[in-house]
DNA sequence: CGACTCACG
DNA sequence: ACGTACGTGAGTCGT
C-alpha cells in the first residue's frame, strides 16, 4: 500500500528511523568501553549451524548500509589517529563455490571471462544476445534469481520476491536449469546426499545434520532440501573466509605490518592500518583472502580504504 | 518468552 | 495437501 498511499509510506519510513535510532544510535554509544575507548563486540564460533560466525553484545555484522541514513550510521566507525579503515570482501563468493561445487562450464566460464555474472545470467535466462543488451529489469531479475539458487528457491519464492506471477518464475527457472545444467545436477545431488546420508558437508568437510529431511512432514521436508542445497555454499564460504583470517593474521605478523584485523562480517575483513602501511596491507589481505581455498574459479576480492568504514566501500 | 519487525551477509 | 527462498541478532510488544 506504500507505493500508492502517503499514510502507509510515512508508517514504514517512520519505524525505518526508529530501528535506526533506538537500535545503533542510542544504543552503541552506550557500548563503547571505558577503558579502551572502542565499541567490543563478541563472535561466536558454535552459533550458526552453516559455520559462520555471528556477533552479539553488540552485533556488529548489522550495522546499516542499504539506506542513506543508515549509511550515516557506519560513518561513525572510525580508527584512531594515523590509521585508516581498509574494508575488503569477497566479491559473488557463494555464486563462486556454486560454479566450483557443480563444475557447471557455462557458469564456470562467465567467471573466467570476468562477466558481470547478474547479466551473464539475465543474458541466457531472457534469450539477450549480448550482455550489454539486458535491461535494467533483467538484470534485477537474474540477480534475484541467483540469490534464490544459493537459497534453494522455489517458484512461489521467485515469484513473490519478484512480485510476478509464479508461472512465470517457473518458467525462468526452468530457463535457467536448461542453460545451467551442472547447476541443476548439483542442486539434485545436494539434496539426494543429504537424504542419503543424513548430512551435507562444506568443501573442507565440515558437516551439517538434517533430522528432517526424511520427515513425512512436506514442509519440514522441503525446509530440510534447501538447507542441505544452501549450507555446502554459506557453509564452505564461511570455512573460506575463516582460513583467510588464519593467514591475514600469520601476514601481519610475519611482516610486523602496523595494522590490526577488527571486524568479520561473512564475507568482508575490516582493518584497522597505519596510514603508512595501507599499500603494504591492501596487498597482504588481497594474497591472504584470494589465496585462501583453491577453485575452479578464482576469488575475487575487492578493497576499498577510508576514513571511517562507509568510505572504506 | 514468543511473535513480529527489521538490521546485516 | 501443504507451506514456501538461506543464515543471523536486537528492539518492541503482548502474555
Amino acid at each position: 500500500m506504500a507505493a500508492e498511499f502517503p499514510l502507509p509510506r510515512l508508517i514504514l519510513e517512520h519505524r525505518g528511523l526508529s530501528k535506526l535510532r533506538s537500535t545503533y544510535t542510542e544504543r552503541l554509544p552506550e557500548r563503547v568501553d571505558p577503558d579502551t575507548g572502542r565499541v567490543h563486540t563478541s563472535y561466536h564460533q558454535a552459533v550458526a549451524a552453516t559455520g559462520r560466525l555471528s556477533s552479539s553484545d553488540p552485533n556488529l555484522q548489522n550495522i546499516p548500509v542499504r539506506t542513506a541514513e543508515g549509511r550515516r550510521i557506519r560513518q561513525a566507525f572510525i580508527p584512531e589517529e594515523g590509521s585508516l579503515l581498509l574494508a575488503a570482501d569477497y566479491s559473488q563468493i557463494e555464486l563462486r563455490i556454486m560454479a566450483h561445487l557443480s563444475g557447471d562450464r557455462g557458469l564456470r566460464a562467465a567467471f573466467e571471462a570476468g562477466q558481470d555474472i547478474h547479466r551473464a545470467t539475465a543474458a541466457e535466462v531472457f534469450g539477450v544476445a549480448t550482455p550489454e543488451a539486458v535491461t535494467a529489469d533483467q538484470r534485477r531479475a537474474a540477480k534475484a534469481i541467483n540469490f534464490g539458487l544459493i537459497y534453494g528457491m522455489s517458484a512461489f519464492g521467485l515469484a513473490r520476491n519478484l512480485g510476478i506471477e509464479q508461472g512465470r518464475a517457473r518458467e525462468y527457472i526452468e530457463r535457467y536449469f536448461s542453460r545451467y545444467p551442472g547447476v541443476h545436477e548439483y542442486m539434485e545431488a545436494a539434496r539426494r546426499t543429504g537424504r542419503d546420508q543424513g548430512y551435507v558437508e562444506t568443501l573442507f568437510g565440515r558437516r551439517l545434520y538434517l533430522p528432517e529431511i526424511g520427515s513425512r512432514n512436506a514442509a519440514r521436508r522441503a525446509q530440510a532440501e534447501r538447507v542441505a542445497i544452501n549450507a555446502p555454499m554459506q557453509g564452505t564460504a564461511a570455512d573460506i573466509i575463516k582460513r583467510a583470517m588464519l593467514k591475514v593474521s600469520e601476514g601481519l605478523q610475519r611482516d610486523r605490518l602496523p595494522a590490526r584485523m577488527i571486524m568479520q562480517v561473512h564475507d568482508e575483513l575490516v582493518l584497522e592500518v597505519s596510514e603508512d602501511a595501507v599499500d603494504a596491507v591492501r596487498s597482504a589481505v588481497i594474497d591472504a583472502m584470494a589465496g585462501a581455498a583453491n577453485l575452479s574459479v578464482d576469488l575475487v576480492v575487492d578493497v576499498g580504504i577510508g576514513e571511517n568504514w562507509e568510505a572504506a566501500h
